[in-house]
DNA sequence: AGCTACTGCTACGATAAACGTAGCGATAGA
DNA sequence: TCTATCGCTACGTTTATCGTAGCAGTAGCT
């Protein structure tokens, strides 16, 4: 059963801003929604990449912010930091699979913008 | 050829926040990560809905905010507002085929947080 | 040892986005 | 005419993000 004070945080200490309705993808779009989350799942998809260089990919977002996020990330399990830098986990590469399709959706709609 | 001010701005005046890199799919990650613009889109998939009724399955986001996501979705083309209310146009339908995938995915994942 | 040049961060004040509540004008029904 | 609802707008408060500065740690020189 889902306890009703797990509304407002995840595992990890993350927590679900505002009142999402309690749905998964509503919980799943309030974490996806946080600055930068979806830019950072996408770089690091190809390969293992540092602090620094994620910052560069991602129109050099602030550090303190980017720092955050990867927290988050890495708390609910999306992400790890590696030997070579952040990392996707198997998770995050699942949830990658879904959004890569969007890559090529985006190519064509938004030069039409 | 894309002019180097076009990086700020979308069609309709739809601002750009910070620098994304240009990258098609940044700037579509930009647009979704506004509070609650994919729970909009997800939730103009299956019917028309109303402002209030939208704003009741948004965990009752604010007004303010809610009027300029829609106002922002409309500008950029994947919401129109009709008769029966608020709904997808087709470009809105085509995003949310690729978004609905994350349904299923965050309804086994986000239990296991 | 010392110097330089990186790295991954943290601190902190400034700015922007989102929130929450109140309420207005319009429409519909009793 | 009264009441209830609607789609919003206004506005003051809170939260998120930004941007810059800078610190500790590591590596490569001399």
């Amino acid at each position: 059963m889902t306890d009703i004070n797990r509304r407002s945080v995840v595992k990890g200490g993350v927590p679900v801003r505002g009142s999402t309705t309690g749905q998964p993808i509503m919980v799943l779009f309030d974490l996806l929604s946080r600055r930068w989350a979806m830019g950072i799942l996408w770089n690091l998809a190809s390969e293992p990449r540092t602090f620094r260089d994620l910052q560069a990919r991602c129109g050099l977002a602030s550090p303190s912010v980017l720092n955050t996020r990867l927290k988050e990330l890495r708390e609910v399990g999306l992400i790890k930091n590696g030997e070579g830098g952040y990392e996707l986990t198997a998770t995050g590469r699942e949830l990658f699979a879904h959004l890569e399709p969007l890559g090529d959706w985006a190519m064509e709609w938004v030069p039409t913008l």
